[in-house]
DNA sequence: TCCTGTGAATGTCTTCACAGCC
DNA sequence: GGCTGTGAAGACATTCACAGGA
């Protein structure tokens, strides 16, 4: 489920503060949505809580660190050090997260062999000696659209079997391998959608509950973006 | 409907090809969904098929288009000038797209007034006439998760009404405003949690069919069931 | 009394299958 | 014959509502 992380990251922000327990329904508000999807989320789990007090704070963190398979670090190789690429090298967020970059890789040899903040830049070639020696887990596509697929294939044949995609193509993998793909200007465009959309409609109601949702359409807004898992697919015809 | 930007994108692709016309069918293949999707979700902007033959690429890109809100560009304002957002703004795949950076802004008065790129770095305090002068419709929050609601309010008070939010907190505005939210570490646990998952229940199933989906999580795993204590040891990924 | 865990109901999205038109 | 447009069926997700334990 693609909220569990959102609670997580809920949780230890609790922990920091040192709540012991939360309710179905505290833990709600803080994750932005609502208290019977939480419980029947984390009932998948097991039944961690106990009725008429709440969750366990520390429990209940422990148990779905465990879940999502953070209970160790998995190393991450970003492949494409263009502006995207670069800029995610430098970005801390994922080191902090469990996800320490360990390794950069660039098809163009002119970039080869500098540095970018810690790490040197290795050739795309050198893939999957990095993989191999370096424990790498998830690899991050940060090329042009052209060669996603390309570097995609070559990430599997590496033994990388989870890839985020940021090139704003279409990417699939043969399962067992996955895939998720996150396209910024493609972001932008919904959000353009949804007010070009509701400005045709006109912005009737105005209060609405604590949280607010944009029922035209069927799309929701606000709120957790999709649910899709990340399948991976059938190669499409006209790959590259 | 979140498929039409990626519709969108492989009709650019056609197009550039001198491809004139498509059928559902190919156009479900290069974006990686299923036909009949394809056919229901333009029905949604109109009848613009013709049986038997397809959909013409040129003017199906024109009322996608239209229907996106994107025939004219969407300046747009970034809120935090750490490293992510510092990344986005040297990013050029947002002007590319329609949606150009007119304004970068940071709360730190040290950055203010320094370039980055071709942008001067902007306080915070001077978003109302940035938004005003600039013609700004959407704003992009890379700010620490701790303030990111406070930025978004203040964007709404601009008179932004459209914020992609990249802190890893939970943020939300009043309707008509609209958010929508990117967490580049959460992406990675989603696929970190499906790997774990898929480890555990044993890849069993190879080739699948087109669409190759994975089991909901209702799934029974026989797998180590919780056993162990919580204690501290835990390393749950919040960290910050 | 409070709050979890969960069957049942409701709502939404996806897929099927075919009528209708080119 | 080929392909779109769409009702109907099915799968899935969310919400309701309440039984039952602390």
């Amino acid at each position: 489920m693609a909220r569990l992380p959102v609670y997580l990251r809920t949780l230890a922000d609790m922990r920091d503060s040192h709540v012991t327990t939360v309710s179905s329904e505290r833990l709600a508000d803080l994750a932005g949505v609502n208290a019977a999807k939480v419980r029947k989320d984390l009932s998948y789990l097991g039944t961690y809580g106990t009725r008429g007090v709440g969750y366990d704070v520390e429990y209940l963190l422990f148990q779905m660190s465990r879940e999502l398979g953070l209970t160790k670090d998995w190393p991450v190789v970003i492949v494409g050090m263009g502006n995207l690429g670069a800029a995610l090298a430098n970005y801390g967020g994922f080191g902090d997260r469990g996800f320490p970059v360990a390794a950069l890789v660039d098809a163009d040899r002119a970039k080869v062999g500098s540095m970018l903040g810690e790490h040197t830049i290795h050739h795309l070639d050198d893939l999957d000696t990095l993989v191999a020696d370096r424990d790498i887990a998830i690899g991050i596509v940060a090329t042009p659209a052209s060669v996603a697929q390309d570097v995609a294939d070559r990430l599997v044949v590496a033994g990388v079997t989870s890839i985020l995609n940021f090139a704003p193509a279409v990417v699939s993998v043969e399962p067992p391998a996955l895939l998720r793909k996150v396209d910024l200007a493609l972001e932008l465009q919904i959000l353009s959608f949804y007010r070009q959309r509701d400005s045709v409609a006109g912005p009737e109601k105005l209060a609405s509950g604590v949280n607010g949702h944009v029922p035209p359409l069927g799309g929701t807004v606000s709120g957790p973006t999709d649910a899709s898992a990340p399948a991976g697919t059938a190669r499409p015809g006209g790959g590259r």
